[in-house]
DNA sequence: ATACTCTACTAATACGATTTAGTAACACGG
DNA sequence: CCGTGTTACTAAATCGTATTAGTAGAGTAT
C-alpha cells in the first residue's frame, strides 16, 4: 500500500555530480558539440547510475514537441491468427526506432474510432496507422488528415491516404503458376462470394497465370462458394462432377481447402496424385495439420506492418504521399501439389 | 510534404475567449469550485470548438505527474488466436478508464524485456502488465518492482507479484463433470506431457470431479502424449485398445481432440454416441469445424486481461497486494458430448 | 599588453498544462 | 461607513527537460 516516491530528475543528477542541469542534459544526450570534459562526463554517468536516473519522456516530449509514440488503430484484433502479425510487424519496426506503439482496437465502433484518434492526437503521437483485419476499403475518421497516417490492410476509395495491402493478384498468380509448373493444365478455382478485394484480386491473378502460360480460361472451372470449409466441400464436389474434372484446385482460402480435402477424400481421389490442391492464407492450424499438409500462399501481414512504420519513419513528421503499396504474398510449399 | 503546424494551446483559446489561460483550464477541467460564470464558460467552449483545441497530454502529464498510459509487456503475441484476447480485454478495460495501452512484445528476449520496462517507466506509465501467452511461471525483470504491476497468465514462483491466471483445476473439473453428467462412468484423460500448470491443474480437476461423484480413479485411463493432433490420435488409440475402453475422453486441448476424432473415426466409433469427447481451449478453427462440433472449455483470456487492468485501477498508484487470482474457464457446449 | 579564440561549462527561458495564491468589484449586516 | 464575504476572475509558480545565449579562464598571436 506504499505510494511511490518521485523518481530522481536531472537536477538531482546535476547536484550529485556537482555540475549544472544543462551539463547533465548535454552528457546524457551525447551532445559532444558542447565539449564536456571526459572527467565530467564520467561524473555525470556515475551519478546517473547511482541514482538510477531515467529521463522523463513527458518532459522531454513537451520540450522537444515530439513523442516517441505511434498510434495504431484497428477495427478488430485477432479475427484470424495471422492478422495480429501486422501489429507485431509494426511493433518490431517501431522498436528499431526506439518508438512505442499505442494500440487501440475499436471493434468497428465509429465513435470509439473518433475518440481513439482524438486521444492519440492528445498524446502527441507522431503518426497513426489505421488498420483493418482483412483487406478491404475503409473510411478513416476525418481527423486523421491532421497527422501523418498510413492505412494498413485497407485503403480509402479515393486513394488520398497512403496504404499498404497484400498483392492479391500476385498471390493468385503465384498459386496458379505453382499448379501449372507442377504440370497441371485443367486448373479450377473455388472463389469466395464476398465482394472484397481478395475475391477480385485472386481471380485476376488466376486468369493472368493462365494467360501467361497459354492456357485457355474455362468458365466452368471457376465456382463460387462461402469462404468456409463447407463452401470448399461444395465447390470441390461441383467441380469433380464436371464431364472433364480439373486435376488441380486453387481454393480461395485454407478453410475452403480443408473442405475440398473432405470432398476429395469422399470421392476417393488422392491428394496430390489425383488432384492437387492449393490454399491461401497459411492458417497454420489448418494447413500444417491437414493430410497431406497443404501448400498455400501466405498473406504478408508482418511485412505490411513493418512497412507501414518504416514508411512513416522515412517521411519524418511530414505528410507522406498517398502511395498505394502492395506487398507480395509468398508461396508456402507443403505437400498438396 | 507540408510540415504540420503547431496545434493551438490553452493560451490561444484564452486569447480568443478573452479570458486568462487559468480560466480556460478551469472550464475545460470542469472545476466548478472556482465559480466561472456560465457566460464565460460558453465563450471558452466556443473558442475551443472554433480552434479545434485539444489538450496536450504530455504537458498535462508532466504537470500532474501522471500519464494515462498502462504498459503491457508480453513474451510473444498470438501464438494462439485466443491469447490475443488478453490484450483486447486489457485494452477495453483501459479504454473504460480513458487510458491507453502501450504494448510491447519481446519475443522472449531478456534484453528487450528490460529495455521495454525502462522505456515504459520513462514514459511514466502508471502500471505495467507482464503477460505470457500461455499459463506458466515467469521471472519478470527486477525493475518491475518499482511500479505497480500485475502478472497476466503467469506468476512468479515466490508469489511476490499479484497475478491472474486461468483456473485450470476448475476447468478440468468442469470438463470431467460435463462428461459425468452425460452419464459416463469410464472417463479417460489424454493429458499433455509438458510440465506446465495446465498439465497439473487439469489433471487435478479431473481427479477432483471423479472423487466428487464417487467414481474410482483408474490409472490406466490416463495417458500422456504430445499436445498436438498426433498426440491425441495416439492417446485415443491406446485408450480404445484397453480391455475395458472408456466411453468418454477428456482431451488436454482441442488439437489433441482433433487427433482423437481421427482415431475414433478410424476405429469406426461414433461421436458422441459410442464415445464422447471434450476438449480444452476452444480454438474456434478446430472446435467449430470438427464434425460433430467439439464441446470444449474456454480459457478466460479476455476476462483475465480485463481483470488485470481493473485490479490495477482499484489500487490507484499504490502497490497492489500480491493477490493470486484465478478466473474460471467456462464450458463451451457443442455436440461431442 | 591587447585582442582573439577555444574550452568547459552555467543561467535562464520555453514547452503547455495545473494549481496556489491572490485581487478587484460588489453586496450586505451592523 | 467599516468590515466581512462572495463572486468571478487572473498572475505566477511549477512539473522535468532541451536549448539558446552567455561567461570565466586559459592559450595564442601580434
Amino acid at each position: 500500500m506504499t505510494t511511490r516516491e518521485r523518481p530522481p530528475t536531472m537536477h538531482d543528477v546535476a547536484e550529485r555530480a556537482a555540475v549544472s542541469q544543462t551539463t547533465v542534459s548535454f552528457v546524457i544526450n551525447g551532445r559532444d558539440d558542447y565539449n564536456i570534459s571526459d572527467e565530467t562526463k564520467e561524473r555525470v554517468w556515475a551519478a546517473v547510475r547511482e541514482l538510477n536516473y531515467r529521463p522523463n519522456a513527458m518532459a522531454r516530449g513537451l520540450r522537444s514537441n515530439k513523442s516517441q509514440l505511434i498510434g495504431l488503430i484497428s477495427d478488430e484484433i485477432a479475427t484470424t491468427v495471422y492478422a495480429v502479425q501486422m501489429v507485431l510487424g509494426a511493433q518490431d519496426a517501431a522498436w528499431e526506432q526506439d518508438k512505442l506503439l499505442l494500440v487501440v482496437s475499436t471493434g468497428g465502433n465509429e465513435e470509439i474510432k473518433n475518440r481513439a484518434v482524438r486521444i492519440m492526437l492528445e498524446h502527441q503521437v507522431s503518426s497513426i496507422i489505421y488498420a483493418t483485419m482483412f483487406h478491404r476499403p475503409a473510411r478513416p475518421p476525418a481527423a486523421l488528415r491532421t497527422i501523418p497516417c498510413v492505412m494498413l490492410d485497407c485503403y480509402d476509395q479515393e486513394h488520398t491516404f497512403p496504404s499498404v495491402v497484400p498483392n492479391e493478384v500476385q498471390g493468385g498468380r503465384t498459386a496458379t503458376e505453382t499448379l501449372i509448373q507442377a504440370g497441371h493444365r485443367r486448373i479450377a478455382f473455388i472463389n469466395n462470394v464476398d465482394p472484397i478485394p481478395a475475391t477480385f484480386g485472386r481471380f485476376a491473378g488466376y486468369r493472368e497465370a493462365l494467360a501467361l502460360h497459354g492456357l485457355p480460361y474455362d468458365d466452368s472451372l471457376v465456382v463460387h462458394a462461402s469462404s468456409d470449409s463447407g463452401g470448399g466441400y461444395l465447390g470441390a464436389m461441383t467441380l469433380m462432377q464436371l464431364p472433364a474434372p480439373p486435376t488441380a484446385i486453387f481454393c480461395f482460402n485454407d478453410a475452403m481447402a480443408m473442405g475440398a480435402y473432405d470432398a476429395l477424400r469422399k470421392l476417393g481421389r488422392a491428394i496430390p496424385d489425383d488432384v492437387a490442391v492449393i490454399g491461401f492464407d497459411n492458417i497454420e492450424l489448418i494447413a500444417a495439420h491437414l493430410y497431406p499438409p497443404l501448400t498455400t500462399v501466405r498473406l504478408p501481414h508482418y511485412e505490411m506492418g513493418q512497412w507501414a512504420v518504416n514508411f512513416l519513419a522515412e517521411h519524418g513528421d511530414t505528410f507522406p504521399p498517398p502511395v498505394q503499396h502492395r506487398v507480395d504474398c509468398p508461396l508456402i510449399s507443403r505437400a498438396s501439389v
